[in-house]
DNA sequence: TTAAAATTTAACTCATAGGTTGAACTTTGA
DNA sequence: TCAAAGTTCAACCTATGAGTTAAATTTTAA
């Protein structure tokens, strides 16, 4: 990549960045080209020598947003934790990513009906790898017999839906760090998984 | 009220029904007044004879929902059950609530942002006071030192962002009723609140 | 029966936003 | 230096959808 290269590729992720910020604040609809334009000090029709449509931008924040968490994924799974340790880790790491990456997952996690199915079909391929990542880790769990049986979809579906919604609501002037509030959320979702007293088995 | 003021009040009502079904399809902009009216049988104009405008139909939306979510948590609080019972009773109602009249809730969850500003105060309103009445039982639980002692308002952020989800992926076909998911939510949410071994403490 | 009130509709206005174009301007490298 | 390639922009096209209107049609009740 040479010089020229890397500045627009530069360029398009600044155009990217934009259009997240834009995109998470008034939605994918009200959001306009000129406005994203005006946020970098370009016109429209400079914007449209970088991109290709308002749609491919934000199919580009899905893809991203998605890339970020499996990367996470990735990472924490390869720690070699124990099931239980290891589905805090996962959550902890999730929801630190959706926040610190705020945008461009509130831009996933919001308009989402706004993709078209053909790009629709490449992020909900992404999104089924993540969740079976946390059900590998669930059913080993259960496996282990450090988690009781429990259905493993819904399970998970309860921590996403819990750990999603904290875009809506956290700020940081509030009275817990993020951190503090990403460690009480992995104790609360993953003791119920916790198998009880053994003796009383 | 006569039966001329029923019959539009009736029709009022379709046509909310209507709007709600395609605002949750489609998102409150991709959806078109020309389509609701589609839907009834009725020609845009028509419509326009019993509504006032777009924001206005989105904005009844938000109420009815908040209204049926208010009048279940009333009938709960009514009902006199100790705190953590209390508690489940408010999270199944809630995601029954929130499945049995899903597109209504579905939009309000969806297109919050797209509220104007006048409109959005009043369902703020109506929202806190829901989470007051949520907040109350809590703390009555940790007074009565059948809950530990929790950062009320996170819990019931989260709380609030697992049942909310639910409307994203559940499907009556699936493996589990929602009944029996809006139990299993109850148990699941409820549990990490509970004080554990009195005698060891 | 009939006239007023209620209801419906086709045809309209208007604003907006996505996307295009061709000319102007800037950068680059020989 | 200068021509080709890269970049920017104003002006434009076009489609769409919210909301209006005035006339036509239907309903109601005296």
């Amino acid at each position: 990549m040479n010089f020229r290269e890397a500045r627009a590729a530069e360029r398009r992720l600044n155009i990217l960045k934009a259009a997240a910020k834009l995109f998470s604040e008034k939605g994918y609809h009200d959001a306009t080209i000129e406005e994203i334009a005006r946020e970098l000090k370009y016109t429209k029709g400079s914007i449209y020598y970088y991109i290709n449509s308002k749609q491919d931008l934000l199919f580009q924040c899905h893809e991203l947003a998605m890339n970020l968490l499996l990367d996470n994924i990735y990472r924490i799974r390869d720690l070699g934790l124990a099931p239980d340790l290891m589905l805090k880790e996962v959550i902890k790491g999730h929801i630190e990513t959706l926040m610190s990456e705020f945008n461009l997952v509130t831009v996933m996690l919001v308009s989402d009906y706004e993709l078209e199915e053909e790009y629709a079909r490449i992020i909900i391929n992404k999104r089924d790898e993540y969740e079976g990542i946390i059900a590998g880790i669930i059913r080993d769990g259960i496996e282990k017999a450090i988690f009781r049986d429990v259905p493993v979809k819904v399970v998970i579906n309860l921590i996403m839906g819990a750990a999603n919604w904290i875009g809506r609501w956290f700020r940081p002037e509030g009275p817990m760090t993020l951190q503090e509030i990403s460690q009480f959320y992995a104790d609360y979702l993953v003791e119920p998984l916790l198998v009880r007293d053994k003796s009383r088995e």
